[in-house]
DNA sequence: CAATAGGAATGAT
DNA sequence: ATCATTCCTATTG
C-alpha cells in the first residue's frame, strides 16, 4: 500500500497488540506490534507510558466507523462474518486485575496502515507519533462509542443495560454473531469479572474478540484513570471519563510527572515541549507561556506563569529529579532518572 | 528582555 | 514534613 490512508469498515480487521509492561519507577513500555498488509515486515516500538495492562486493538480502524454508518448498520443486520481467528485457548485467571502479557489472547493479526504517515522518512519520529496515535485513536474511538450509547467509559461502572449496549455495539463493530440472551443478567463488574473460558461457555463464536474488545475498554480506564491529561488547547475540553481529574491515583500530580506526560503526548504537545534526547532525558519547552498556562489549568491556579513553574523545576535541582544539561540551554531541562 | 538561580514566606495536603 | 506557589533580588546571555 503506497499511500496508507484511512479504509473503510469493509476491510478485514488489522489487529494491532499494545502491549504495556510495567518497569518499577521510571514508567512503563508500551508496546505496539503489527503487521503490514502488502509486506511481511512487521513493525513494532515503544514508548513510555505509565500503565500496567494489555492493550490489544483488533482493528483499530475499524473503530472508527463513525456514528451514523454504524446506526445503519444497527437496523440491517449485517451477515455473521468472523473476521477474527481465536487466540491461545488458556485464559488468564482473573484479568481484572493483573495480567500476564504472554497470556492474553493474542488475535492474528494481518495487517495494520500507520494512519497518513509517509514511510521512510522520518521514521524514529514517526513510529513515537505512531504509538501515540494508536492510543490516542483507541480512546477517542471509546469516547465516541460512550457517547453514542450514553454509558460510561469503565465498563466496571456498568448495570446490565450497559452491557448489552456495548455487546450490541461489539457485534455489529466486528460483524460478530449475536449473543442473544447470553449475558443478560451480567452487569460491568460481572463483565470484568470474566475470563476468556468464561466468555467461551457463553458464546464459543465470538468469545476472543468480545474479550479482546473488553480488554481494551478495560486497559484504557486503567489507563485514564493513571495518567490523564486530557486538556485540549484548541477545542473545548471533553471530559467523558468520570476519573480523569488529578483525583485518581491519591495524591496529587507532580510537576516532573505533569511535563513528562505532556512529552509522553508529541502528537498534541510537541509544539509546547518535546525531547530533545529522550534517552538522556533531555527536554525544552519550547513555548514556556503555553507549558505554564496547561499547568496552571491542571492545578486549577490560574495566575501560573513561567516564572513561577521554572522555580518548581528548580526545586527539583537538589532533590535530584531534574537537573540543567550539561551544556546548559535556555529552556532546555534534562530528568536525572530518564525513563 | 527573558531566562536563570535561589532565598524566603505562605499554602495545601 | 513535603511539595508547590508566590514574590523577590541578582545575574546572565
Amino acid at each position: 500500500m503506497a499511500n496508507p490512508r484511512k479504509r473503510h469498515a469493509e476491510s478485514t480487521g488489522c489487529p494491532a497488540a499494545v502491549t504495556l509492561t510495567d518497569s518499577p519507577n521510571t514508567g512503563t513500555t508500551v508496546k505496539v506490534e503489527g503487521v503490514a498488509s502488502d509486506s511481511t515486515e512487521a513493525w513494532s516500538l515503544d514508548v513510555s507510558e505509565h500503565g500496567v495492562q494489555v492493550l490489544y486493538l483488533p482493528s483499530f480502524d475499524i473503530l472508527s466507523i463513525d456514528e451514523t454508518t454504524w446506526l445503519e448498520r444497527v437496523r440491517e443486520p449485517s451477515t455473521p462474518t468472523p473476521t477474527l481467528t481465536p487466540g491461545p485457548e488458556a485464559g488468564p485467571g482473573s484479568p481484572s486485575n493483573q495480567r500476564e502479557p504472554e497470556q492474553c489472547p493474542q488475535v492474528h493479526s494481518s495487517a495494520l496502515v500507520p494512519p497518513a504517515l509517509q514511510p521512510g522518512q522520518e521514521e524514529d519520529r514517526s513510529l513515537e507519533q505512531m504509538q501515540t496515535m494508536v492510543v490516542e485513536e483507541v480512546l477517542k474511538d471509546i469516547e465516541t462509542a460512550c457517547k453514542l450509547l450514553n454509558i460510561t467509559p469503565d465498563p466496571s461502572d456498568w448495570n446490565v443495560g450497559n452491557v448489552q449496549k456495548w455487546l450490541l455495539w461489539t457485534e455489529h463493530l466486528y460483524k460478530l454473531p449475536p449473543v442473544g440472551m447470553a449475558f443478560q443478567q451480567l452487569n460491568g463488574k460481572d463483565l470484568c469479572a470474566m475470563g476468556l473460558e468464561d466468555f467461551h461457555k457463553l458464546c464459543p463464536e465470538s468469545s476472543d474478540t468480545l474479550y479482546a474488545h473488553l480488554d481494551i475498554w478495560k486497559s484504557a480506564a486503567w489507563m485514564h484513570g493513571r495518567c490523564s491529561v486530557t486538556e485540549s488547547p484548541t477545542t473545548g475540553s471533553q471530559d467523558m471519563w468520570p476519573e480523569a481529574d488529578s483525583s485518581c491515583s491519591g495524591q496529587p500530580v507532580h510537576l516532573w510527572q505533569f511535563l513528562r506526560e505532556l512529552l509522553l503526548k508529541p502528537h498534541n504537545y510537541s509544539r509546547y515541549i518535546r525531547w530533545l534526547n529522550k534517552d538522556k532525558g533531555i527536554f525544552k519547552i519550547e513555548d514556556s507561556a503555553q507549558v505554564a498556562r496547561l499547568w496552571g489549568q491542571r492545578k486549577n491556579r490560574p495566575a501560573m506563569n513561567y516564572d513561577k513553574l521554572s522555580r518548581s523545576i528548580r526545586q527539583y535541582y537538589k532533590k535530584g529529579i531534574i537537573r540543567k544539561p550539561d551544556m546548559s540551554q535556555r529552556l532546555v531541562y534534562q530528568f536525572v532518572h530518564p525513563v
